[in-house]
DNA sequence: ACAAAAGTGTTAGTGGTACACCCATGC
DNA sequence: GCATGGGTGTACCACTAACACTTTTGT
């Protein structure tokens, strides 16, 4: 029935989003094995018989990267031939947003760490990332997705200069205040950001922890 | 390495889109083996060894369909347990969009057939053609994609018709012409539809063949 | 002459954009 | 008292949405 030879391999790559000194920043982990050795790829592994790709992403990002809670989507598939040379793999990649309080303590010893978008990756992976990051950028402009990098409580300057460094433009204070609070997601905590040396900083939080459609700019 | 057991199948099914009679529709073959014998399903098949999923369904779209040209991109890769009774199968699934000039008469030889958006159709298939609605309509919004499914020439009132029936709303007739011409995608061919009884139009056509990024509504 | 769709402008309202100053705190 | 970011309102412009009549053809 199938015209296929047995050694077609599924495996997943993932791309966890977060944010890391103010900067977007992708898990990447340090191989030890050849192919790529010594460079850095994004996490990932061969889907195991009886486990889906989403099945497969998510205890990928628990044993290696010690993931708690994340946002996860399926991104693409990537099937074209020499992207991998040890023959024909077909990743099944997704697409993660967290916030590092949900990264376990960042160990190196199991080469897991936060890098710059600009970083070099081994395989295709650099492309991998670039499509991830259109993906969250057009997202931005229509969903809350915004809420899965953010902290439990924010400010609402966080909250804006976290869409000025995504989609990498400035925008209005009072514009964007406005805009925002005209959306009613938003909840005050009741909480304030004191202890710094400037007026205290409302905190809030999102109403949903759903990602719900809007539109934004 | 891999921990695969090797029974696990690529394949791809194929969401091909055309107008047909004033309606969208889809290409679906009648079965005749099982599981689903006789049941309508998308076209698909099994990826080859040594070629990508793309390349497998352009292929089973010129074998099945006769299909000569379209528009066709990658939509989400299925994979959930149980949606083949034979096993686990992976579907890598195309959205793909044409005018009915560039089907091969559909002779039901083959079996094929446009068929309406509610038709029944066996697997998972139904699911995927949800899916498959929803890419196509959100790209309406944000690109050209709509001149791949209308003919080679057409006059604006069509265009607009098109875009009545693919969103399902209504729109004002000089608002339309008023926003499609500010956009300026479009050529007078020069040429005009008459025969019929009213007053002839002006046939257009697209400058590029590009789907290019634009902001309607 | 009549039916049927093609073609064409203006107005009101809404939403987006630009812009500057006072406030509360830590040091 | 000074530096730092928090917090607030208004005016203009551009785009959208609503709306009706004349034109050209075939019969």
């Amino acid at each position: 029935m199938p015209i296929q030879k047995p050694d077609i391999i599924l495996t997943t790559d993932i791309v966890l989003f977060a944010m890391y000194y103010g900067e977007l920043c992708v898990i990447t982990i340090k191989r030890d094995k050849e192919p790529f050795a010594k460079q850095r790829t994004l996490p990932g592994g061969f889907i195991r018989y009886g486990e889906t790709s989403m099945d497969c992403a998510i205890r990928v990002l628990k044993d290696k990267c010690s993931l708690q809670d994340a946002y996860i989507e399926q991104l693409y598939t990537f099937d074209s031939p020499g992207r991998d040379p040890r023959g024909n793999m077909t990743s099944i990649t997704y697409m993660a947003t967290t916030h590092i309080d949900q990264l376990g303590i960042l160990n190196n010893l199991n080469n897991c760490q936060l890098t710059p978008l600009y970083a070099l990756l081994g395989f295709d992976h650099n492309q991998i990332v670039e499509y991830a990051l259109q993906r969250l950028r057009n997202k931005l402009h229509y969903t809350t997705i915004i809420s899965t990098l953010l902290p439990a409580e924010f400010t609402l300057s966080e909250l804006q200069n976290y869409y000025e460094i995504l989609l990498n433009t400035t925008i209005d204070k009072r514009n964007f205040r406005k805009k925002f609070t005209a959306l009613d997601l938003l909840i005050d905590t009741g909480n304030i950001r004191k202890g710094l040396k400037q007026r205290p900083a409302k905190l809030y939080k999102f109403k949903s922890t759903d990602i719900e459609e809007i539109t934004l700019w």
